[in-house]
DNA sequence: ATTTGTTTACGAAATAATTCGTAGGCAGTA
DNA sequence: TACTGCCTACGAATTATTTCGTAAACAAAT
């Protein structure tokens, strides 16, 4: 089994390319430019190494090679939600929920989708 | 605002101390002990600077200090599910909501829960 | 009094993550 | 051709985290 973990830097640039599809680093570097400021050569070498622990794949044909998302949003979202239920919550997916509903109030919109999709759950038992 | 972000290490030392109430290292690293290996100075190291980062706080009047968290421990899955949906789920609680119960079947009781809670919050609008 | 065991403190090695300077390649342009 | 700009690759410094060896303090037991 691959676990998927990636650090935090390594999570904006995934967030950058689920959104964007394909980029350039220089396109890349663009977007994070706008919260944090470091160097071009450094959003560089972060995606050299994520290319090489396989987080993301790239087409060097042309002169700008192009990255992109090796692991998809849903898996990885999944990976790192579960540890979290493991690592903070002793293994109590509803503590989560509860915690993360708490935190954020959502709007009515999304309680609704969250109890259709409770009605689902339950639905299959 | 004080940003709580505790590693992984200093999570599993967090989580002795709220399940167990104030420790001595050697009580703390024999509950380690069970699921890894690693040195009784190491967890004593630890401790050490989880105190130096006021992590934690420690009654060194007599010869086995005893150490106790310093953080409640609702606030720190707080903060971190905060950080997980900022980072991971672009703000959006429902949809860590919806991975969560995904990735960890909840049992009918655990459901009736987070339904409750639902009702809850609705009901404060 | 000496030994034994348990404790803290300290320093430093080992590992991991982040940052960036510099060099070399290549295309476009003066 | 020589200059400029942008690209990659590489190596290394910096910072954070984890690990542990060693020494000193102290109490209990021999």
């Amino acid at each position: 089994m691959t676990t998927i973990k990636p650090t935090d830097s390594e999570l904006e640039i995934l967030n950058i390319l689920w959104d964007k599809g394909p980029c350039t680093v220089r396109e890349v570097h663009e977007v994070l430019e706008k919260n944090k400021d470091a160097g071009y050569t450094t959003t560089l070498k972060l995606m050299q190494i994520m290319h090489d622990k396989t987080l993301l794949k790239r087409d060097i044909s042309a002169k700008s090679h192009i990255y992109s998302a090796n692991v998809s949003q849903e898996k990885t979202q999944g990976h790192l939600v579960k540890r979290m239920i493991d690592n903070v919550f002793n293994g109590s997916a509803s503590q989560l929920v509860m915690q993360a509903l708490g935190q954020h109030k959502a709007n009515a919109q999304e309680l609704d989708e969250i109890r259709k999709y409770l009605d689902e759950i339950e639905g299959k038992k």
